[in-house]
DNA sequence: CTTGACAATAAGTCTTTACTTATATAACTA
DNA sequence: TAGTTATATAAGTAAAGACTTATTGTCAAG
């Protein structure tokens, strides 16, 4: 419940470059709105808007700083997606095997060959 | 453009729950529409447009077996989100280290006050 | 060849999202 | 103090998303 509605909002966030573009750049360390918004074509409160999508996301959070907003990456929500993802990642591998095996209990004659 | 398309079809494959759970059934091994359908309260063409999406967003494959279409997960899509994620992740480490060295560097003195 | 199971597609509805412009608020600066 | 800078919020709009029901296409089996 509460991991799953977080992982929703969470990956729903990425699904936009502009929101990307900001994480990419928040990699990089702490940056004001305006900062942000320099690269975009695209007015300061469509990029207020995509940062509240990012922290509501947990991915983000701000500090205050006068009357700056200086906004930093959040740990936690993005390792919940990471370690989603990783889940996924490692059926793949496990797939994988499987898919061996199956393809050697299909060819008796050739098992352990790769054609 | 190839890949920044992609990602964004691929995070907002995610995003929907229904689809995650989809694609954690996939995780443990093929499966057709009509097992995939089966633990939802939802329509049939409702999954089917989920794996249309998920197939789009490149996560899954399918496979044709009579009038039976097994999907399985899709190595490259995963691996792409994945990678993505790895390097916000390493940057998350990275500033980690950045704001001890920060810290340490304001310690000496007296912290400064926040008025 | 007909029937029934498996699945895709079409069309319609309702909700959500990504913007815009306009305006508000709070804190710096001169 | 007044003006400017940094940011947030509100209201409106156009497009995309997640469903539904209805229908169609295909294959497999009797």
């Amino acid at each position: 419940m509460h991991e799953t509605f977080n992982l929703n909002a969470s990956f729903a966030a990425l699904a936009d470059p502009t929101r990307r573009a900001i994480l990419a750049r928040l990699a990089s360390g702490e940056a004001t709105v305006m900062e942000l918004a320099k690269p975009f074509e695209m007015t300061q409160p469509a990029i207020s808007q995509h940062l509240k999508v990012l922290e509501d996301a947990g991915l983000i959070v701000q500090r205050i700083d006068g009357t700056k907003r200086p906004r930093r990456l959040a740990k936690a929500g993005i390792e919940a997606m990471d370690q989603w993802l990783a889940m996924l990642r490692k059926a793949l591998e496990k797939n994988y095997n499987r898919l061996d095996e199956l393809l050697a209990a299909m060819e008796p004659n050739a098992k352990g060959k790769k054609r």
